[in-house]
DNA sequence: ACGCACCTGGAAAACGTATTCCAACACGAC
DNA sequence: GTCGTGTTGGAATACGTTTTCCAGGTGCGT
């Protein structure tokens, strides 16, 4: 018993490493590593490359990254850091910059903030440590907090070093930039949305530290100014399906609805809204308009259709990875436009 | 211009590392080490320890973890490859894989394998070489794919020098795994969906050699043949949203359904069938009931609300976590139960 | 035939950290 | 006062790889 125990254990035969593989193919280690990579400047004996190659295939070598790592100095590590890898809004950006990762060889890491910029400071601090060649920060940042700036010197120590740092949808004037024309799609909503008749909105909102949310607001609010609009019943809430749900089913609480649609931050916040509309016994599109931000996969699979703006969250993902990996562009700030697309959640009226 | 350049790129100084820490705090790397990390054995005066800190702190110094990593021999990483991030099915079990790998201080890695055996394969060999402490693959296990045993090898050979490996939701013998009660879970559906009054089905599948699209196809047909129904339509189709609405479109081709409900082996395919339904000009729970599997985010949210096998995701992803760190427990594999949820997207008739 | 350049293999150093081992020192006991 | 013991700092080594540097050998030109 003891003896299967340590028997199991005792198996771990540890990995083969360079230095058997060269022994086994009766060259220095040095042969076989320049065997195995091709070493650019250096050129070794057909035969030799041949028999380090079969040694490492019988073996099942796999280099040692950790040490080809520090050997070479830094990691072919992408990382990215999200709020929340199960809200459809990231886990498209997520997808893009994986791929895109991949593409150029570079294993993707994916760490979750969980909405807290105390967590997202503790991730950056750890990812440091790493010595990833590309940091990707598509966190909701937060304005403000104390934090954010320790969050942005900790960023910028790794600059320093070397390292590659993209923000996703948040103009931090430090670092290269993704940046999502939220405020520009909220005022083509805006327009779009007074065009099919709509007067009166109730817009819900998340707090208004959080960058995305405002400038989306602020942006919808100012297209209503310009179309010459009364202003609009602005609700603040949670940025999560719930946080519509709740809100909405407020807002209803006394009866029918008394605006003529409710534009809500990102569709999850929509989605939200659209069973609270229903939850009250009223029907979403019919009774009162709905719209969102981000045209997340099936907004059109819903019934009704939901309108939004649309934003290519997995190009964004794959645009941040090639800002990170390019050449020091002189516009270090891509701008991705933003469209309306009017579905059945605003039927003209 | 060219200084500008230059500049640029000269100020990368290169990460501080535990030597200049040591120089600054004037004391020895050794010591310098021992006061960040608490050597177990050896004890290092409180002064020193404070000098140290004060100094890293300074110099904003983080561990070089491929160092340490190779110091140490394994490095502080798990490894989760799944086959479509963007898929809500795979988000929710990696955010469950991550929140309990950020649990252990384990630093998660997502690879997407983009449903190829092939390039599954491929990930798993870079992977090797990360020398991670644990592996999952929540990939779709393709059967009789020639890839297939030489990825089992490959696992294999990490496990024999002390990797941990665990597969979601695909029986390997030889591996530790999380298993969803798939065709429990089918067979379930098919006696639920009968009592609420539904005899003739048809059943969107994917291709036969997938796995999990089997298990709950075949269970489904078991429950309905217990239940003394006759033999329904399977047609089989892709993994996806669009093989489902594709699928289903044709189906209605003809005119009016011929089936009472159409049931798809997971969710998004059922959100496509919803919409080829509608575009079809009929009504989803009214006109033809659907029903699907694993109870994505706000199913419930749809409308209908889709009836579906709920498999609690969120929750398989920890437990392959546990699972993985746990103590070799004497029972490899875990069973998770799954549970029908019946919605207003199959009411009685 | 001699010297020189070039090719190629191997020994050794380097990367940054953790740890083993050695030495110095302080303190208590006799 | 001397010896032993326990404590703690530092030098040296190990981890697995890449790369520099050195040396031996071959081929070529004169």
């Amino acid at each position: 018993m003891l003896v299967m125990e340590a028997g199991r254990r005792g198996k771990q035969k540890a990995a083969p490493t360079l230095h058997d593989v060269a022994r086994q193919a009766g060259v220095s280690v040095a042969t076989a590593s320049r065997a195995l990579n091709g070493s650019s400047t250096r050129t070794v004996r057909p035969e030799y490359i041949s028999r380090v190659v079969a040694a490492a295939e019988r073996l099942g070598y796999q280099p040692h990254l950790s040490a080809q790592a520090i050997a070479l100095g830094s990691t072919p590590t992408a990382a990215l850091v999200v709020s929340d890898i199960d809200d459809p809004y990231f886990s498209s950006i997520a997808s893009g910059v994986i791929v895109a990762a991949q593409a150029h060889a570079l294993i993707p890491t994916v760490a979750v903030a969980d909405r807290s910029p105390a967590r997202e400071l503790q991730i950056v601090r750890t990812l440091r440590g790493q010595r990833p060649r590309v940091i990707i920060v598509a966190g909701s940042r937060i304005d403000g907090a104390g934090t954010d700036t320790t969050l942005d010197d900790e960023l910028q120590a790794y600059q320093a070093v070397g390292g590659r740092v993209v923000m996703v949808s948040q103009e931090s004037l430090r670092f290269p930039t993704v940046a999502i024309d939220n405020a520009g799609g909220g005022r083509q909503l805006a327009s779009a949305l007074v065009s099919r008749g709509y007067r009166r909105f109730a817009v819900l909102s998340a707090a208004r530290k959080i960058r995305t949310s405002r400038d989306r607001c602020d942006g919808f609010l100012a297209g209503l100014r310009e179309a010459g609009m009364p202003e609009p019943l602005v609700v603040e809430t949670r940025f999560t399906r719930d946080g519509g749900y709740e809100a909405t089913r407020r807002l209803l609480d006394g009866g029918p609805p008394t605006v003529d649609a409710i534009v809500t931050v990102n569709d999850v916040m929509a989605i939200g809204a659209m069973t609270a509309i229903r939850d009250a016994g009223f029907t979403p599109g019919r009774d009162v308009g709905v719209a969102g931000f981000d045209d997340i996969s099936w907004c059109a699979d819903l019934d009704p259709a939901l309108t939004t703006v649309a934003i290519p969250l997995h190009q964004v993902g794959v645009m941040a990875m090639e800002l990170a990996l390019g050449d020091d562009p002189q516009q270090p700030v891509i701008r991705v436009p933003t469209s309306v697309i009017l579905r059945d959640s605003t039927p003209s009226r």
